[in-house]
DNA sequence: CGGCCGATCCACT
DNA sequence: GTGGATCGGCCGA
């Protein structure tokens, strides 16, 4: 089941970035379908996250993508090499968005091994928000696109979605931790909002 | 328009 | 554990 636009739009953007663990991320660009189930997440609180791009209300031709409905994938450059992907959550206006850091490949693992330049994909491959975005071959030009439009109507289309099997990641399960990178978020570096499943097992 | 730097990864030691 | 790769976004001049 592919996930709505209502789960999307969840105010509270640290239950959202729980609840995506387990889903399955799924990407089809020209006609390859990759997918991975998410085994960590980071929560970024809108305009007074001191970590979030969005911080003091901050609003650019980039980080205004934050801004729109939940469901958004906002995804952008980092390092000067990596495209980070991000889903924007909460209602339209307010900038929350969650980081996926991680994944376990599923669908697809040939195009994976192709696009990591690997002979074999393991489950390390998919580790990190850099390599999540190589191995599923999102790109920050894919920013702004939508991720509960109906693309099955379009089979062809380029499309990135996330998929709701039945995988159940209870509560006892989630490691909770500080983000990774934002040292100089200050005060808010701290906060707990890194999300994984404990020992990656699901 | 110039300069700095980042929600990183990987090869190498 | 460390440093090089690599470039768009953002800010200040």
């Amino acid at each position: 089941m592919i996930l709505s636009e209502k789960f999307y739009s969840d105010n509270n953007v640290i239950s959202v970035g729980k609840k995506l663990l387990g889903k399955t991320l799924c990407t089809s660009f020209e006609g390859i379908l990759t997918s991975g189930i998410i085994t960590e997440t980071e929560a970024y609180a809108g305009e007074t996250d001191r970590a979030s791009h969005a911080y003091g209300g901050r609003r650019t031709a980039r980080t205004g993508i934050m801004y729109r409905v939940g469901g958004t994938a906002y995804v952008y450059l980092c390092y000067g090499i990596h495209s980070l992907f991000n889903v924007v959550t909460s209602p339209e206006g307010i900038p929350h968005a969650i980081l996926i850091r991680s994944i376990k490949p599923v669908d697809g693992i040939e195009a994976m091994a192709l696009r990591a330049n690997k002979a074999i994909i393991s489950e390390k491959q998919g580790t990190g928000p850099g390599n999540v975005s190589r191995l599923l071959g999102i790109h920050y030009r894919h920013s702004g696109l939508l991720l509960c439009s109906n693309h099955e109507l379009h089979p062809l289309e380029d499309a990135i979605w996330i998929e709701d099997r039945g995988i159940l990641v209870p509560e006892d399960r989630i490691e909770s931790g500080p983000r990774i990178g934002v040292d100089y978020a200050r005060e808010d570096a701290l906060l707990p909002y890194r999300f994984k499943v404990k020992n990656g097992t699901l």
